[in-house]
This record gives C-alpha cells, sequence and structure tokens, in this order.
RNA sequence: GCGCUCGUGGCUCAAUGGAUAGAGCACCGGCCUUCUAAGCCGUAGGUUGCAGGUUCGAGUCCUGCCGGGCGCACCA
C-alpha cells in the first residue's frame, strides 16, 4: 500500500518538473531533492492512511510557500474516483492520503493469493548478508543469555531473507586459546578423580556438572589411556602454575566435540540451523591471522608502542607488567580512544588479532553486510572492529553490531538466580525444557535487544490472555477452529461480499493487514525483530476485539463468507509474522 | 577516569525527525452465561531524568549534567 502511495507522490512530482512549474534547473535538482520526502503513516487517524511532507521538504527549493507547493501537487497527483485513493491538504503543508473502504477491501483477495508471500519484498534484492550469532565459547552448555542471541540472530535472518538479501548464518567457534585449555584440563580432573586417583583441583576449571559427564565419557572410549598424561594433576599449583601441562589435543577434541554437540542439540531445538561454523583453529592453521596482519602493516596499521594504564581503575598487584612494548593496532586513527594490542609478549596473537582476521575473512568472501550479534558485555568490542574492518577494507559500515542485553529469569514473581559459582546456573536446555520452543523465541523479541528481559517461566507456559505467545498464537487457532465449525454446520462456502465488510473494526483490522509489510522492511532493514511480536501482539488484540464483538459464522452467506475471507487474510499475516520469528502458528490448542 | 547502552503513566515496555506520545498489566466503572476456554467493553492516568542547542517541527539529532546496567591491560 505504501508503494502506491509513494508512486503517487513521484509521479505528482515528476509532472511539475517537467511541466515546466519550475525551471529546468531547479526541476532536476527538485527531482533529486524528491528522494528526501517521507511517506509515513500518521498518529492521527483522522489524517487518513498515509501522509507526506513532501510540499514541507521541498517548499524552499520551489520558492513557494508550502501550502502553496502543496496545492499544486495535489494538482498534479494522478489520482481518480477509480484508484480509491483521495488527498488532501493540512495543517502546515502535508498531504493526507485515505483510503476508501473499496480500496482497503482489495487486500484481503490480494492476501490469500499472495498466500506466504504476503508480506515479503524485494528491497534487499542483490545483498548478500553474513549473519554470525550465537558463537557461545565451546567450553559448557548454553545458558539463556546465548539464547537470547540466538534468537535474535536467526529472525534477524529471516527478516533480512523477507526482504530479499542473500542470507547465510554462521557459527564462529572459539576453539583456541586459554580456555580450550583449561576445559581439557578440567576434564582430566573430573578423569582422574572418576578413576579414584589422588587429585588436587586446578587453579582455574569449569566447575559444571557437565564436564564429569565428558570425563566419563572419555573413560568409557579411551579407559586409562590418559593417566599419566595427568600426573601433574595430583598436585596443587595454586602457588606455581608453570607445572600445568597442555592436555593432550585428543581429550581437548573429546571435549569440544561433545559440548558442541549439546549446543548443536539446543540449537535444533529451537529449529535453528547454520550453513556454516567457522572454526577458530583453522583461522590459525590456514595463516588468516598473519595474512590480515601483514594486509594492515602493509598499509601502515600497526606500530609499536607502550599503552598507558586504564585511569581510575584498580590494578592488581600481580598484573602490574606496564610500559612493555608491544605490536598495537592504530584504532584510534578511527575514533577508537585507545591503539589496541595486536601480539602478546610471548609474539602470539592476542583474542583481538585473531577476531580482525576472522572479520577481514568474512570481509574477503564477498558478503555486502555482515551483521553480528553479541552479548551486551562485549559492546566494548564493537568500535575496535569496526575500525579494524574498515583499515583492512577501505569499506565503512560494512559490519552492523547488534548487541542483545541480559536476560533475568523470574518464577513467581521472584528472580531465578544465576550464578555459576552456587551452581543454580539455569541453562537455556532447562528453559527449553520447561517452557517449549516458542514460548523462548517469542518471549525473547518481545523486547528490544538492547534492553534487558525480564522472562517469566510461569507466564510463558500458562494458557492464558496475558501470556503474549498464547494470545497470538491462539488468534490464528481460532481461525482454522471456525472452518471446523463452519464443517461441523455442515454450512456451504460462498465467496461472500466483501463489500458487506463496512464495520470500523473490520475496516482497522484490514488496515493493520496492510502494515505488515512495512512493518517487516522496518525491523529487518533496522535489525529489530521486535517489531514484527510488536504487531502481531496488536494484529492479535485487533482479532480478538473482532472475534469478540461479530459473528464471524452470521447467517446470511454472504456476510459469512466476508468475515470469513477477513479472518482468513488475518490468520495468514499472523502465520506468516510468526514464521519470521521462528514461531510455530497452530491450527488447534 | 573512559567507552557503550538505557532513562517514557504506579509496573513492564512501544513509538523510520512529524500533527493530540501509544500498548499490556494493575486500578476504577460497566456488561456478560452466545463460533473454544472468566471473558468482553470503557474511564482515568504524562512537562518523555534535568538544562541548553539545531530544525518549520525533537521522546527521537547535538552539547553538558544526573541516575541505572555492561565493559575497560599481552582473558577469551
Amino acid at each position: 500500500m505504501r508503494e502506491i502511495v509513494i508512486g503517487l507522490v513521484a509521479r505528482s512530482l515528476e509532472r511539475l518538473a517537467t511541466e515546466g512549474v519550475l525551471s529546468g534547473e531547479l526541476a532536476a535538482a527538485f527531482l533529486e531533492r524528491g528522494a528526501e520526502f517521507k511517506v509515513e503513516r500518521p498518529r492521527e487517524k483522522s489524517h487518513g492512511d498515509f501522509s507526506t511532507n513532501a510540499a514541507l521538504v521541498l517548499s524552499r527549493l520551489a520558492g513557494m510557500k508550502p501550502r502553496e507547493l502543496a496545492q499544486r501537487l495535489l494538482a498534479a497527483m494522478p489520482t481518480d474516483q477509480a484508484s480509491g485513493v483521495r488527498c488532501e491538504i493540512a495543517g502546515p503543508g502535508f498531504i493526507n492520503f485515505h483510503f476508501s473502504a473499496e480500496r482497503l477491501r482489495t487486500l484481503i483477495p490480494e492476501i490469500a493469493s499472495r498466500g506466504r508471500a504476503y508480506g515479503r519484498s524485494r528491497s534487499g534484492v542483490g545483498q548478500r548478508v553474513l549473519v554470525e550469532f550465537v558463537s557461545a565459547n565451546p567450553t559448557g552448555p548454553m545458558h539463556v543469555g546465548h539464547g537470547r542471541g540466538a534468537v535474535t540472530g536467526d529472525a534477524i535472518a529471516r527478516l533480512l531473507s523477507a526482504i530479499g538479501c542473500e542470507v547465510e548464518r554462521e557459527y564462529y567457534i572459539n576453539d583456541a586459546g586459554a580456555q580450550i585449555d583449561v576445559l581439557g584440563r578440567s576434564v582430566l580432573y573430573r578423569y582422574r578423580e572418576c578413576l579414584g586417583r589422588e587429585v588436587v583441583a586446578p587453579p582455574d576449571y569449569y566447575p559444571g556438572e557437565y564436564v564429569t559427564e565428558i570425563a566419563r565419557a572419555l573413560i568409557d572410549r579411551d579407559g586409562e589411556r590418559w593417566l599419566e598424561r595427568c600426573d601433574y594433576l595430583a598436585r596443587d599449583h595454586a602457588e606455581d602454575k608453570s607445572g600445568l601441562e597442555r592436555p593432550p589435543v585428543e581429550v581437548v577434541d573429546f571435549a569440544i566435540t561433545w559440548v558442541m554437540r549439546e549446543i548443536r542439540a539446543d540449537l535444533e531445538s529451537m529449529r535453528i540451523h547454520f550453513d556454516h561454523w567457522f572454526s577458530e583453529r583453522t583461522l590459525h592453521a590456514e595463516g588468516g591471522i598473519d595474512r590480515a596482519l601483514a594486509h594492515l602493516s602493509a598499509h601502515d596499521w600497526i606500530h609499536e608502542g607502550v599503552l598507558e594504564p586504564p585511569k581510575g581503575r584498580e590494578v592488581a598487584a600481580s598484573e602490574e607488567s606496564d610500559n612493555r612494548v608491544q605490536v598495537l593496532f592504530r584504532s584510534t586513527r578511527l575514533g577508537d580512544d585507545s591503539d589496541r594490542p595486536l601480539l602478546k609478549a610471548d609474539g602470539t596473537p592476542t583474542y583481538f588479532a585473531a577476531d580482525i582476521a576472522y572479520h577481514f575473512h568474512k570481509a574477503q568472501r564477498g558478503y555486502t553486510r555482515l551483521v553480528d550479534v553479541w552479548g551486551a558485555d562485549h559492546g566494548g568490542y564493537v568500535k575496535r572492529v569496526q575500525a579494524a574492518l574498515e583499515a583492512m577494507t577501505g569499506q565503512k559500515d560494512l559490519l552492523d553490531v547488534v548487541l542483545t542485553q541480559m536476560v533475568n529469569l523470574t518464577q513467581g514473581g521472584k528472580q531465578v538466580r544465576m550464578s555459576k559459582r552456587a551452581g543454580t546456573f539455569v541453562t537455556l536446555r532447562e528453559v527449553l525444557d520447561e517452557t517449549g520452543s516458542d514460548a523462548v523465541r517469542f518471549w525473547f523479541l518481545t523486547r528490544s535487544s538492547g534492553a534487558g528481559l525480564d522472562f517469566d517461566l510461569d507466564l510463558a507456559k500458562s494458557r492464558s490472555n496475558d501470556n503474549p505467545v498464547f494470545y497470538v498464537q491462539y488468534a490464528h487457532a481460532r481461525v482454522y477452529s471456525l472452518h471446523a465449525k463452519l464443517k461441523e454446520r455442515e454450512l456451504p462456502e460462498v465467496e461472500g461480499d466483501l463489500s458487506r465488510l463496512t464495520a470500523d473494526e473490520e475496516m482497522n483490522l484490514i488496515r493493520l493487514l496492510g502494515l505488515f509489510p512495512e512493518t517487516v522492511e522496518g525491523a529487518a532493514l533496522s535489525r529489530e525483530p521486535h517489531r514484527v511480536t510488536y504487531y502481531l501482539s496488536d494484529l492479535a488484540a485487533a482479532f480478538h476485539g473482532y472475534y469478540n464483538n461479530y459473528r464471524i459464522l452470521d447467517e446470511d452467506p454472504d456476510l459469512r463468507g466476508a468475515r470469513l475471507a477477513l479472518v482468513r487474510a488475518a490468520g495468514q499475516v499472523i502465520a506468516n509474522g510468526l514464521d519470521l520469528l521462528g514461531v510455530s502458528a497452530p491450527e488447534s490448542m
């Protein structure tokens, strides 16, 4: 619908320009500046279905008062009775567009014929987008926060596909680095323990029960084969960590594989599928990091220097080793507040170095756009990674980063404490088992990702109208129940007479249906899936309100057919919207 | 100290720079025994943290404060 109005305004502008209302030079500028006008949905209903500020924006250029220009535009507007669109000038020079009831009703057959495609568009055609999300370290099971990132990333990917982008999903596996050694050592610690050998907990280890499970599985596979490789765990290393050996690669791989299998299973139960699983190790192995550093170096983005310690922050006594010369990336040139280290003292790359090499790798794969979904605790890295990408590719704004805030679990109004230390750590798996994928997915998308989120376990699984997931899904199920009722009563399927739809509720419902494509496009472009969630709640409310006040299965077949057609269109849009969120649309509940 | 982020009715949150800032809970008032579920309809509730600025027009953009969250060394 919005396209129709944009088209009207554009043609009117062209006509004004070519009819010589404006001089040739002005006309060209006029048309170009015409791109700046907006067609939007007025908040105030009496202002019509759409409104444009074209006359306000272009009045200075035209040398006319806004209202005068609006008059000219209006006169040149190719609308007539048949178009079903009426326009008028209002306020300081807005042009408002009203769709006739007849014109609005044509949406119903349009939705019916487009079916699942209604809401999809082609504005993103030609874009190749890589969405990287989750990327949880393979050192333990996914927790609720990872779940939010997973759902957000997947919904963004779905939205981008819906506007015609070519989308791929990628998971970056941090299977290199110190935390992996800690994982391996944690497994060996439990391994010795399970085999009844003397053992002292190493200084750093993962305490979760899953580590013991991995250790048992390792025993099942390899028996006592690794015992002599972990003698050192019989000694205390709290004082001197130098005796800690690196765990054997076979053990580490076993553990990573085990954890990743769990993670994949969790993702699978949320119906999230990745196109690529990118291993940090392969990046190291294939020389990706050296390549990235060389690339930076060649363009003078690297220097050796000394970093100032951050001010106002306590420096742990053991950590003071300042004034050390290190290899730095000149991120300050691109607005970062400090240069960032690329190599550690021992010459091995920092995590940051690996990360920019990874993003360089992504950029070289030919995507027109990269989207990353990170936890808010990584917010401090956005600028430096973007800066590095800009330095390496010369492209600004190649990478969009969406940050997701914390999830607070509540039950019965009380907060469920999540604490690794206390062992009351709530995994995503537990929440999925408790409430199901639909509830988790929908609920995680009920807030903008930058805002904290309360997840009420009791409410999320309740079958009540206070539960937004239930409320929306139930609206969809009701459409199907009407069909069942129709058959039960042996009423004939008739086409109905759409002109019988005249009530305010009916018109409002149709208008809402027309809003769906714009909502999808806006959500995709701004990477804000919660807009769809809000939209669906609004639509479901309008649907339920209508259902409660009007008898859909009216005695009069013409009216009944028309109402059924409207309700069916609403059901289609709800199904399409839920699909964008990855939530099922049940036919009965 | 610095960076990111958020600040909107009592509560939880919406609002591509547009006209009179919207929902849902809760509250209050009314209706209801009807296609699937104790539901439905309505009223009221606001100086958008504060102060400036840009603009024809600011919750939205800029600057400075105040407050919450997250982060800040060769950890990933």
